[in-house]
This record gives structure tokens, C-alpha cells and sequence, in this order.
DNA sequence: CCACAACCTGACCATCCGGTCAACATAATT
DNA sequence: AATTATGTTGACCGGATGGTCAGGTTGTGG
């Protein structure tokens, strides 16, 4: 028990190293490629091709296509979730809304791939994570939207409808990720540079910002 | 000539409507299956049926799978660029960029399945329609970009980077449809009434036309 | 009415894909 | 060292899919 308790602690296993190392490679070359050819476009053979691994052996850790899909779609969903710390801690909605677009972009630049894979995934009606929607987004997204009628309540905004106000935010950070290739077509055909997207990320925080009456 | 000239007028041709109306029926549920199930997911069978074809007849219409999905890509754009005729004739941008938005938020109603089309071409990388990124919508882009730096350095409005502004109205406006069924989930299961497309268009609009001091 | 062209479609085929499995290799345990 | 548990992989399979084609039907022009 007590080394049992330190294994797992320490994670010494060889064993263990090994399947937390191989899972790790599956799940980012899913992402990838189901990000890239969609769920249907995506086959096991690519992303095993990716992964630097043998077909059989993505079997062998995920059972099926649809369990690695699954997962990848979690893991993004876990890290949209962590998203909105600096929305709840915030005194106001300059800060709040202001952070929270500035931490949503800044995953749309480093998670691009987990973007697209949710934004396929919602756009094909949610087949794998519909009661995702119905229960954790559902209350996270009333929590925010409590969150913002307060702030209205108390004059620190203008009286915007919160809902929207959350589909607009969601709409223009994930914007950069999903439709990435369209963005970087019409910057001829370059990746945006820091720069950019600073300046990309403070015309949105200023355009909102604005927009609900707190500049 | 003359009788020519008069069948291609009229389209009396039994002919020519039975060719007219099929490839109308199977461009249709081609779009609705392609948004659906993504290119790679979507099947021939799949869109027959919908179109209540039998497949074969299919492939004499349209020879490939992807000559069907590229003509079915082209007619959304087709559909997008028209949308921008609000935003010529406008004194300025009240009525360019409001006009902008109601017209593009109307086509995300009328038009879900082929904002989700578009959105899953250009997540895949525009495989099929780079060219027409790189040229149409590239000089399209140019010229509205121009309207805009011409309404800040008349005054009109406050001086917000043009290029990022329109992919602000592009992400929230396609987001409707793109995330349509997002938005009905965290609507309880029903679909937006004609009060809650208004009131998400009017909130669109407001924010962004005090978002970019007009109001 | 005839002949030609356009349209229609059931049956078929080569290919590809997700998934299985048996045999083997390596690490952990006793 | 021996045994067991875990990891590895090439070969294989059933089913589905895009596409073909021959033979039929329907419209059209002469």
C-alpha cells in the first residue's frame, strides 16, 4: 500500500512512463489530424502515421476511433473550461471580459488545432458531446452570464443582453483559431507575427470594451 | 440563333428543367449532408437519399464526390459576396456596417448549412477553394477594408483597425449558423423565435456600433 | 413515326478503413 | 530464474464507399 501510494505519487513505473508518454503522442497527433481532415476525413492509419506508431497499437490504448475522438474533444473542453479564472476573480467588466478575451485568444494561438476540432464537432450537431452542452456548459455559461447581469445591475456597463454578449466573445476569439487559414491567406499567406496578434487581440478588447460602455 | 437565343431565355426545354431541377434538388441536400457530416463523413448514398435519387444518377450530374462538394462551396460564396451590397451605397457606417451586419446575420438564418460548409472548408485548410481566397475574396476584403480607413479618417467613426473589425463581423454574424446548435442547446433544446434572432442581432449591432464610437 | 440524344438505374467492382487477433517482446513480480 | 502482466505489431477481415457500366427509358428534332 505504502509503495503503491509512492508509485503513483512519483510516477517511477517504467510501465506507467511508457503509456502516459504514448497517450500523450495519440492524442496530440488526433488532434491534429482530426482538426485537419475532420472526424469522418480523419483514419486511424494517419494518425498512427503521425504518432510514429503502428496502427494496431492506437488499438491497443483506444479501443476505438470514436474513444481517442472523444477524448481529444474532452481534454480541449477541460482547457476552455480553466479559460474563464480571470472572468470570475475580476472586480469589473474592464478587467473581467477585458482578461477573459485576452486568455481566450491566447489559447486560440497556442490550442488552434483543439479549436477547430470542437468548432467540427458543434458544427456536425454534437454527436459525442451533447450532454457536455446540456450540463457543464449550460451552468458555466449561466454562472458568466449572472456574473455580467450583475455588473449591469450595478451600472458598471451598458445594458447588454449577457447571452450574447458571450456568443460575441466566444465567436470573435475562436474566430482566430478556427478560420486561421482564411486569416493567414489574406495576411499574404503568412502566420500572423506577435505583433499581429497583439494587435488583433487589443482591437477586440477595445472595440468591446467600448461597445458595452466601459471605456 | 434566334430560336436558341429564345430557348435559353425562356427555358421552355423539357430538358432543361428536368436537368435544372435535379441538380437543384441534389445541390441541396448535398449542402445540408456536406454541413452535416463534414466531406469526409458525408456519403454519396447519403445525399442520393436525401435527394431521393437513386446514386447513380448522382454521378451522372456530377461526376466526383468533389466536383458536387466544390460547386456546392462556390454557390455559398456566390451568396456571401452579394451580402456586401448594403455596405457600398451607405453614407457611412451606421448604415454600412449595421446594414452589414443585419444582412449577414439574415443569411445565417436562411442560409445555416452552407456558413457551415464554408467554416469546415476553410477549418480543412480551403482544399478546394484556395483561389478563391487568395483572389475574390482577397480584393474583396481590400475594397471593403478601404471603406472603412475612409470612414475613420472622415471622422465618422473612431479609428479601429479595418481588417480586424471585419473579421470581428464575419466570426460573430457566422457564428449564429456555424454554432447554431450550440446556441439552441443553451437555449433549452429550441430553436432562436423571430424576437431572439432580433434581439441577438440588435445586440450585435449595438455593441459594435458603440464599440466603434458611432453611437 | 423514326432515329438520335439525353436521361435513368440496378448491379457490380476495386479500394480503403476500422477493428481483430495471434504471436512475440519487454518489464514487473515473486 | 521463472512466471505473470503489460506492451507491440504484421497480417488479416468484413463492411462500406466512390465510382463504373451496360442496358433500358424518355424526350426531341426531323
Amino acid at each position: 500500500m505504502t509503495q503503491n501510494a509512492q508509485v503513483s505519487r512519483i510516477q517511477r513505473g517504467r510501465r506507467t512512463e511508457i503509456r502516459r508518454e504514448n497517450e500523450r503522442v495519440i492524442l496530440d497527433a488526433a488532434e491534429k489530424v482530426f482538426a485537419e481532415a475532420g472526424y469522418g476525413g480523419a483514419t486511424m492509419q494517419l494518425i498512427a502515421d503521425m504518432a510514429g506508431l503502428p496502427k494496431a497499437n492506437l488499438h491497443y490504448y483506444f479501443p476505438t476511433k470514436e474513444a481517442l475522438y472523444r477524448q481529444v474533444v474532452r481534454n480541449i473542453f477541460e482547457i476552455w473550461l480553466h479559460a474563464a479564472d480571470t472572468f470570475d476573480h475580476a472586480p469589473g467588466p474592464v478587467e473581467g471580459i477585458g482578461g477573459y478575451i485576452e486568455a481566450k485568444m491566447a489559447i486560440s494561438r497556442r490550442h488552434p488545432f483543439g479549436s477547430k476540432v470542437w468548432a467540427s464537432e458543434v458544427m456536425h450537431g454534437a454527436p459525442v458531446i451533447q450532454d457536455y452542452l446540456e450540463t457543464t456548459l449550460r451552468d458555466w455559461t449561466a454562472g458568466r452570464m449572472a456574473v455580467i447581469q450583475r455588473w449591469v445591475d450595478q451600472g458598471k456597463m451598458a445594458p447588454v443582453d449577457p447571452r450574447h454578449l458571450l456568443y460575441m466573445l466566444w465567436a470573435m476569439t475562436q474566430h482566430y483559431a478556427d478560420f486561421g487559414h482564411q486569416i493567414e491567406t489574406l495576411n499574404g499567406g503568412k502566420p500572423l507575427t506577435d505583433a499581429q496578434w497583439q494587435e488583433a487581440t487589443e482591437t477586440v478588447k477595445s472595440v468591446i470594451l467600448r461597445g458595452i460602455g466601459v471605456i
